[in-house]
DNA sequence: CTGAAAGCGCTTACAG
DNA sequence: CTGAAAGCGCTTACAG
């Protein structure tokens, strides 16, 4: 007679040792009517899974995982929910984990919770993987996790001398994109909103952005950068801090990503009432969706974040748990610029 | 000497016989040392810890959920992305829940994956309990949780006789405040934008608003209403077949949520040079953040998120495992209004 | 307070 | 192809 926990009062634990009874075969050869590939007549396992069914039998994931040391969860490390780029992150790292059959532990930060907490937290439940779109993360942790061989790779950022590598967007190129569009409509004194100063990301778009204006004669004092903390808010009191520094507006206005352009150009608009282009012109980058709305039709470069996912995900080596967990890794995707109204002029087809 | 499995070249397991070993105590103190309130000395538990610590080991909760059968994991099952509302709400869950030491399983859904599905998927990882953001759970898949002794809460809707309660805020009240407001401004011809029509939220924020409307007298062909999808971009739709229906432009529109109403205001101005709320009052629901910016400036109601989250966590019953399921628990939570600039006059203090 | 041992529900060599 | 059995890394009565 099969073992019985109960649970609540009234509830069950089916286990593969009831369905081994109910099917008439032994519990590894329900286990094995489990798992694909198995050495399995099929006769046996039809029987397996109509026992199962009768049963509304599920395999214990966590009983397999002890086994096997593998959860098919991956961590994924969220810090700023409040750029929408990372809720599209956050959705599409979803579709492509759950189309592989793995599955996500979010952690989210905030004040009472650091990158290096959430690793903490992540540890004991021997995750697959772990995908990081937060900065700020310590030598010592990585080691936690490649000492235990959860491979752990950055999302649109790098942190020099970590061990872990990252995917992300050729940021320099695009904020030299973004540069050569200014000059190319004409503009001639500049100012970028920046976000996150502890971040490579945001240092990477403004030091190409820059450049391409230095090369191009600019006099590094008519190129000023404001906080923006990468925040619609912090796009808007970027712009405040500007209007209230007395010079000139600007002729452009890089906004180091699209959530802080869009709250830039509202304040520019509503604040002060200057128009844009025709007043100041405007990029970002990152091309959310919501940037294409029609108050901002947003010039800016698109992050391909389908190839960014997918190459995330590959570098996590899900499939080969004894790859080498590799070090030194940095390849920059590129992205393209996407033409819309905030910058004058013909756009280069 | 202690058992060491190699996991990746030179990477190594840690377990608590090896703990045991260096702190030369038994291996259940080592299991001891880590649980509260576990009848242990101080002195071993501090050697234990101090083992720990030089080998970098932490417990294995795959392990130690197979045995207590509590994974502290809940799942969330994420429907619609692109209302920041519900990104909202994911960042209250996780901060509520990792306070808790819980931790979060996400299921994003999407066309490859609907509810049943995420559930499905949920079942072997044992979780504490589920979180249903999504409308379309079906009877069979709450009897599979409840079966396992899984209470399944759905937040911010609820579904008639599938035997899943939820947490919600009281959506009829709502609609009426508006309806209320609208009314009082001198509005007498409305237009509704709603939402997910298989969703009990939109049914219920558009019947209270009609009601109150009809018992002021207003005649139901003076309320007309449009789908909005629940999105921004299906907010500007609805306006547009609106403004195609060739009627006059309603006195009062009410966006069923926030995002619609941002994605109407936009339309109305952008494509039909109308002004909010000079031309047409307008007004949403929830009160996220994004409507309280300079170009919306939303009235709206405000769902007590917070509240609504720690009411969802209590009905979970985390800590304490045998509690009873309970079965039709419906307690709608107040909102309430937040007055900006969509709909003009005096507010009531 | 402490340790030996059974057990959680699987997987997977091993022998047949 | 199939089954018996050991083992994954913990927790927790049980006995001391």
């Amino acid at each position: 007679m099969p073992k019985k926990n109960k649970i609540r009062e009234g509830s069950i634990r089916t286990t593969s040792f009831d369905v081994a009874a109910l099917a008439g075969v032994s519990q590894s050869a329900v286990s094995r009517a489990f798992k694909p590939g198995s050495s399995i007549a099929a006769e046996t396992r039809e029987k397996v899974l109509d026992a199962a069914r009768k049963l509304n039998y599920v395999p214990n994931s966590i009983a397999s995982s002890l086994t096997t040391h593998r959860s098919n969860i991956v961590a994924i490390i969220l810090g700023d929910l409040n750029n929408p780029f990372y809720t599209h992150v956050l959705e599409t790292f979803g579709r492509e984990l759950q189309a592989r059959n793995r599955h996500i532990l979010v952690f989210t930060l905030n004040e009472d919770m650091g990158t290096d907490d959430a690793i903490m937290r992540l540890l004991p439940y021997q995750v697959d993987g772990v995908i990081l779109t937060s900065a700020q993360l310590s030598t010592r942790m990585v080691g936690m996790c490649h000492d235990r061989g959860i491979p752990v790779v950055l999302f649109n950022r790098y942190i020099p001398n970590t061990g872990a590598f990252g995917v992300r967007c050729d940021n320099p190129e695009g904020g030299r994109e973004i540069a050569e569009a200014f000059l190319a409509a004409g503009a001639r004194t500049f100012a970028m909103i920046t976000g996150d100063p502890k971040g490579t990301t945001s240092k990477d778009r403004a030091t190409g952005f820059m450049d391409r204006l230095v090369d191009a004669g600019i006099p590094r004092s008519d190129i000023k950068a404001y906080e923006g903390s990468s925040s619609y808010e912090g796009g808007a009191e970027a712009v405040k801090a500007m209007m209230a520094d007395g010079a000139k507006v600007p002729d452009a206005i890089f906004g180091i990503n699209d959530i802080m352009a869009m709250g830039a150009m509202d304040a520019l608009r509503i604040e002060y009432g200057l128009k844009v282009p025709d007043d100041v012109m405007v990029a970002g980058f990152d091309d959310i969706p919501e940037g294409a709305r029609p108050p901002y039709q947003l010039t800016t470069v698109r992050q391909p974040i389908n190839r960014m996912v997918r190459a995330t995900i590959d570098l996590l080596n899900l499939d080969d748990p004894h790859a080498e967990i590799d070090l030194a890794h940095d390849c920059p995707i590129k992205g393209h610029m996407v033409w819309r109204n905030t910058i004058p002029g013909p756009k280069p087809e």
